[in-house]
RNA sequence: GCUCGCAUAGUGUAGUGGCCCAUCAUGAAGCCCUCUCGAGGCUUCGACCCGGGUUCAAAUCCCGGUGCGAGCACCA
């Protein structure tokens, strides 16, 4: 028979690979500072496949790196924070890899005494040259009686320093894929943790920690960027020396902001320290809490990354896309202001209420505003013409009135009566653009986001205006 | 250089051999709406990277090419 089948189009993200009972995912962030727009991508998706099978979300803290990326104590906390903030819910467990470094050590040596690991002394160049010619470095050779001699000179404060030993973990120098080559799985670092001091000497690099921390988690599924597909590889190669099992793995491809280009979080601390910026929420960052700020909702947010789902391809997306999302998040809810940038005076003639009413919003009950007029309103100098006030009347360019309801097509235009000055700050990739005017009257609290009339959403701040987007 | 990955309209996606002269969203253009450059409705435009092969049949499988991206850190 021939069967004619309907075209489904799959909603949402696609079916997670493997067993869907007792699913475990992590999120795994390097605090270094609060969480970023990159960020978000990896902690909705995994979030999302959480909630949706039932499983269990773990926030994992990456912070072995106390030289190059170190942790901000203070970020610990808000990124436990935004990690609601985004997901809805909290994270089902948390664990700081600070806080691990017996387990780590533990499998260390574990490694070192089963013979699949080695102490290699050479020097990061001197391993270069073996790792490009696929030759064994000496250091592969010592037993493992030597290998943890070394290990403990490593962990020894008048023993190797940082730099002159490392612990590799044993694959194979002959492998085509030259980064899989007997990787370096701890190293030593004498700057004090942040969080914990100089208790420990030696740390380990994130493909080791985060190897042997998804199996004490007995995490089942790693969603991450393809970036890290060697890293798969690489810890692939330690689970079989374990004999343990590895997780199923999805990865997501490149993205690409153009409004967001050329951020890190080391960079934006080192500029926030500097006072260039005004913390991690002024509104030129791409962070978490700046999008929190300028009125983002997560669901929005979710809803974008949903939306773009987990293909390997590399993407470019125009924010665009993330604020139509929002609008319909916050429009049913956005009074409408009039905002009037660069204002003229028009002085009206003709016969007109001295009080009007006015819908806060087209089509939903938001209420109405009442607004006193004294024969005076104020426009955009562009607007001036032959126009249209929007819900009040017809206005030649002299400000006669020649109609109350609507005569004709002419533009329609917002205006003020009784505003107050205010301003606008508008973010514009690494610049903030203020653009002053005069505010309509109104009771809405700070915080409040609002529809500018043919200008875009806005949040009222303490001080002004901060546009959400158009 | 070596290794790995990806390739559908402007953008983002659906699609795992016949439902596909290809889905949906967004965009652009035009129209509608007692009235925003918002929201909503309607119409139109627009794509399977290239070349071979397998097959009765390929966007879908195989090979080659090209393009783009990533890894080869004592960062994550």
């Amino acid at each position: 028979m021939l069967e004619k089948k309907e075209h489904v189009r799959r909603e949402g993200l696609p079916e997670l690979p493997g067993d869907h009972k007792g699913v475990v995912l992590r999120f795994a962030p390097n605090p270094n500072g609060p969480l970023s727009f990159g960020h978000s991508r990896g902690l909705v998706v995994n979030s999302t496949y959480a909630k949706q099978l039932s499983g269990k979300l773990i926030l994992r803290f990456d912070d072995t790196d106390t030289t190059v990326k170190p942790p901000l104590v203070s970020a610990y906390d808000t990124i436990a924070k935004e990690v609601e903030w985004l997901c809805g819910f909290p994270a089902d467990k948390i664990i700081i890899a600070s806080d691990r470094m017996e387990f780590y050590h533990q499998f260390a040596e574990q490694a070192l005494n089963e013979g699949f690991a080695y102490v290699c002394t050479c020097t990061a160049e001197a391993f270069r040259e073996f790792r490009v010619g696929k030759t064994c470095c000496p250091c592969r050779e010592r037993e493992a009686e030597e290998n943890i001699q070394h290990w403990q000179e490593m962990n020894s404060e008048d023993g190797y320093q940082p730099g002159q030993a490392v612990v590799r973990i044993k694959t194979d120098m002959t492998l085509p894929n030259p980064a899989l080559r007997d990787w370096p799985a701890l190293r030593i670092q004498t700057n004090p943790h942040p969080r914990i001091g100089n208790v420990w000497r030696v740390w380990p690099l994130l493909d080791f920690q985060s190897a042997v921390e998804d199996h004490l988690q007995n995490v089942t599924h790693i969603i991450r960027g393809k970036d890290l597909m060697d890293s798969t590889r690489k810890q692939k190669l330690l689970y079989q020396h374990f004999a343990w099992q590895y997780p199923e793995t999805i990865y997501w491809g490149r993205v690409k902001v153009h409004e967001f280009g050329g951020f890190s979080t080391s960079q934006m601390r080192k500029d926030i320290e500097e006072g260039i910026y005004s913390g991690w929420d002024d509104p030129r960052l791409p962070t978490l809490s700046t999008l929190a700020r300028r009125g983002i909702k997560p669901e929005a947010l979710r809803n974008f990354w949903i939306e773009i789902g987990l293909s390997q391809k590399d993407i470019a997306v125009p924010l665009a896309t993330l604020y139509s999302h929002n609008t319909s998040m916050i429009d049913a809810t956005a009074p409408r202001l009039a905002f009037v940038r660069n204002p003229i005076r028009i002085e009206l003639k003709g016969e007109i209420d001295s009080e009007v009413m006015i819908r806060s919003h087209p089509t939903e009950e938001l209420g109405e505003r009442k607004i006193n007029l004294d024969g005076v309103v104020y426009i955009e100098t562009e607007d001036h013409g032959d126009v249209r006030l929007k819900d009040l009347c017809d206005i030649s360019s002299n400000g006669t009135i020649t109609s109350i309801d609507r005569s004709d097509s002419r533009p329609i235009v917002h205006w003020v009566a009784n505003g107050k000055e205010n301003r606008l700050s508008i973010p514009e990739g690494k610049e903030l653009r203020v653009e002053e005017g005069l505010l309509e009257s109104h009771p809405h609290p700070i915080g409040t986001i609002v529809q500018l009339e043919r200008i875009g959403y806005a949040i009222i701040e303490e001080d002004g205006l901060l546009l959400v987007h158009e």
